[in-house]
DNA sequence: CGGTCATGTGACCGGGTGGTCATGGGCGTG
DNA sequence: CACGCCCATGACCACCCGGTCACATGACCG
């Protein structure tokens, strides 16, 4: 957690320490992250990083929320827009879509997304996991609620099981399309739209398969 | 690539060398592996390692590329068993369970796979892509050409795509099994064999829809 | 004005890093 | 024996790291 400090700082100062952060950890990952790096980038003293928050961990357990957050943030519409007229698979085929979209324009949010994602250290993991994961659950988990109400998803569903696949699984394909060699083969990104629906379709539709009612 | 010096060595010394630095770099990954620690764990000088090695990437390299080689000899038996008398995706669904089994009795192995995969640096990344990456494709492409030939894929599938996607994912699926909070939901370790071909066959359907004959 | 408090700053610290190299031992050969 | 070669060794190097802290700055207030 930030320092009471921090949140007294003048918004453009807070904004270019954490771009300046983003950026680093983003690039090089967390260990390989430098703060001596961060804090040229900001164009603020080391010491200061340290009174803004409690060392490196924190403040990239901090820049994996903010990001996580707007993330989310971007993806609201898809996540509110749930009312059960559409099925629950074609929603959130929509909202990886709209993820993928943001992904591609907000280079600093992919990587930090990346870093977080590809993360050995257990310890750093588990600092990180806490407040990212309960953002995207608390996004998902009304929509696969609902989805089990309106009968989309099988009564008895495993929704627990079925958010965590998800939480795990989609940030690896959304991530992926960057990927160097696999671009092309996903065709996540840059086509037509309705060629991309398709795609994340089928990509999504095995993630389901044992979540949905079955018979025809 | 390692030194002529390397080579000379007692296959004791080196097993000792390689074992260390697959632990080290299997579980702290490439930038936070430490050549103090991996020397000392082998019960060899740091000089030692330099006259083995040019460097720490070459090390990792080389440690990468002798996982590889174990994990390809370890699957050798499917590789080479296919001879279009069962269904190609049928064959590789085996494959996949022969790596997920390789994984389960030999963390060291499982450990520097994941190392590699998680790696964020793509000067790291391109040093040792080349060399695990041609390992793979040897391994695959035949039965993906063979594949082409008896019509289990399609005459015209692009097997450069195929191959590079099953590469990048493929792993991402090996190794999610053993990430916590997704064993259960995946299932594909620790099941009854065919519960767990079941699942297989499943996520790995959806990854060839474009390279096999369309229709019934 | 002096005093207090929040904040900014960068020199500095201990420690770990990848990498080097002078030293010396072991061994085959002339 | 003496020579040369291969190799093992660990003290040593320059560098960078995350983190600390004594001090400077300046706003607010009695």
């Amino acid at each position: 957690m930030p320092t009471s400090t921090w949140t007294r700082l003048s918004p453009a100062r807070r904004e270019r320490v954490l771009v300046a952060a983003m950026d680093e950890f983003g690039t090089h990952g967390y260990s390989t992250g430098s703060l001596n790096v961060i804090a040229r980038e900001a164009g603020v003293a080391k010491g200061s990083l340290f009174q803004y928050f409690e060392g490196k961990l924190d403040l990239f357990a901090y820049v994996a929320e903010q990001t996580s957050l707007r993330v989310h943030a971007a993806m609201r519409p898809w996540l509110d827009g749930y009312d059960g007229s559409t099925e629950f698979s074609r929603h959130l085929a929509g909202a990886l879509e709209a993820w993928l979209d943001y992904f591609a324009s907000h280079p600093l949010e992919r990587g930090v997304t990346a870093a977080t994602n590809m993360e050995l250290d257990p310890a750093v993991r588990n600092a990180v996991r806490v407040p990212v994961q309960d953002i995207y659950l608390a996004g998902l988990r009304p929509l696969a609620e609902r989805a089990v109400e309106t009968g989309d998803l099988r009564e008895d569903a495993d929704v627990d099981a079925l958010l965590s696949l998800l939480l795990v699984l989609l940030p690896h394909l959304a991530l992926a399309v960057h990927t160097p060699g696999l671009e092309g083969p996903v065709r996540l990104v840059g086509e037509h739209p309705e060629v991309r629906r398709a795609n994340i379709a089928r990509l999504l539709g095995p993630l389901l398969a044992d979540f949905v009612p079955k018979g025809p």
